[in-house]
RNA sequence: GUGGGCGUAGCUCAAUUGGCAGAGCACUGGACUGUGGCUCCGGGGGUUGUGGGUUCAAGCCCCAUCGCCCACCCCA
């Protein structure tokens, strides 16, 4: 038989026990936010196209050629959303939230779409999970969200991470850092790769991170933007590694990290994960960005979030996946023992135990062996003796103990088990 | 969008020079009339991704196409 439909290339079923990982990366950020007062948003997962134009930037390859954007039935051009933090400033804006006391925090996890060719780590739909806060600029709440990321990131026991920080200055002094870049880069700039060389115009900053070895050694030398930031941005950095350092938390700075994202300024963090990712191994990254809700329409709002990938938070826990077998598997044998087995499940599973019948009229024998494969702790047969007795043996898969017990004692002895 | 690798059972893979499509695992039933795991025996499952071509004969050779994987670009 061959499937009549296949998913879409580069979508995904996320299947058990996968997702049970998913419910636990879920749930844990949930709780380890939560205790920093992050509450979860909403926001829907399409827009009016251009609420990303205006915020990711026209000239990134997110909005040039990945966007999954049609025109709906009222001829208006909508995009399913790329990344989160557009919607949320949207909804920031629109709900005047910054007439709420500041700051406001906000944590949310949902699929995010891009046009790409699937990779190791990458999907078109993939999903995010991320935070933002808004309407504080101190370079506390910098520390303070990427302290909950670290947090979060160890809550769920994920080892050998690195966290790597820069800043990328703001509005006053990065025009100033490209210039001095484009300087640094004209006279070898036949030297660099294609892409490169296509980066000086669209993006200088973009050659700091290149991954070409020639690249990498023409670059040696090259201004740094730490040298470059103001006054006020030195400052601001300078205050957010003296938080990191005192709360202990372990960061390397990268003066060559740039983010993708055109609204960032300042801050830029990415946290990434082990050899065994591939090529795609950012688990989390974000930013500040100051601007965008000015730029959106609102009061001028400080502002920084971050997102982690869910597809490859997942993959660092694989392994861990598994789904625990019921607590009590019924066997019984006849129509009426198995209306007997019912009851008896009926009332565990109201009290939550975890229980699963041997239906099918099969024979204990079978009944039994489905059982232990999946991986029951214990098991309750009702056959004719155990009717006409009102006496039920169980057996402890487990450890091999068995016994005999009336239906009463039977239901108090599984009750408190899961 | 660019480059490379791979498509045979649910999964992992065999199949000599082009010569009857197979094994293990998994699933399912039995041996054992009502006691799991171990063992043994049986069963279901395939248009060899798809479409053409060469040939007496194609899983194998040729062309095309689709899909998956990996990398580039970009990015979580």
């Amino acid at each position: 038989m061959k499937p009549r439909f296949t998913a879409l290339k580069g979508v995904a079923d996320v299947l058990p026990p996968e997702t049970g990982l998913w419910r636990k990366i879920e749930n844990t950020a949930c709780l380890v936010m939560g205790a920093y007062g992050y509450e979860e948003i909403r926001p829907p997962v399409m827009e009016q196209t251009g609420l990303f134009l205006r915020s990711i930037g026209g000239s990134s390859d997110i909005v040039a050629k990945e966007m999954y954007t049609f025109t709906d039935k009222g001829e208006r051009s909508v995009s399913l959303r790329p990344e989160g933090t557009a919607s949320i400033v949207r909804a920031y804006v629109e709900h005047n939230l910054s007439s709420r006391p500041a700051p406001q925090k906000f944590f949310y996890s949902g699929p995010m779409f891009r046009y790409e060719r699937p990779q190791k780590g990458r999907q078109r739909q993939f999903y995010q999970l991320g935070a933002e806060c808004f309407g504080i600029a101190d370079p506390g709440v910098d520390a303070e969200m990427i302290i909950m990321l670290m947090a979060f990131l160890d809550r769920l026991g994920l080892k050998g991470l690195s966290l790597e920080l820069n800043s990328i200055g703001c509005k006053e002094c990065r025009p100033a850092f490209r210039e001095r870049l484009r300087e640094f880069f004209a006279p070898r700039l036949g030297e660099l790769c294609p892409d490169c060389q296509r980066r000086y115009e669209q993006n200088p900053l973009r050659i700091l991170d290149c991954k070409v070895e020639r690249c990498g050694e023409i670059r040696k030398g090259s201004p740094l933007i730490s040298e470059t930031l103001c006054q006020d941005c030195r400052e601001h950095f300078t205050a957010l590694l003296e938080f990191l350092d005192v709360m202990g938390t372990a960061y390397v700075f990268n003066p060559h990290m740039v983010r993708g994202l055109d609204y960032y300024t300042r801050t830029v963090f990415e946290v990434k994960g082990g050899a065994c990712m591939g090529a795609q191994n950012a688990v989390a990254a974000g930013g500040r960005y100051d601007l965008l809700v000015s730029e959106f329409g609102g009061p001028e709002t400080p502002a920084i979030g971050f997102a982690a990938g869910m597809e490859r938070l997942a993959g660092l826990l694989q392994g861990e996946a598994v789904t625990p077998g019921p607590a009590l598997f019924i066997a019984s044998l006849g129509k009426e023992a198995a209306v007997e087995a019912l009851k008896l499940a009926s009332r565990l599973r109201e009290g939550g135990t975890r229980v699963e019948l041997g239906w099918g009229g099969f024979s204990l024998k079978s009944q039994l062996r489905r059982a232990d494969k999946i991986g029951a702790g214990n098991v309750v047969i009702i056959g004719e003796d155990e009717l006409k007795s009102g006496s039920f043996k169980w057996k402890n898969l487990k450890d091999g103990s068995s016994g005999e017990a009336g239906r009463e004692d039977i239901f108090a002895q599984f009750s408190q088990a899961k």
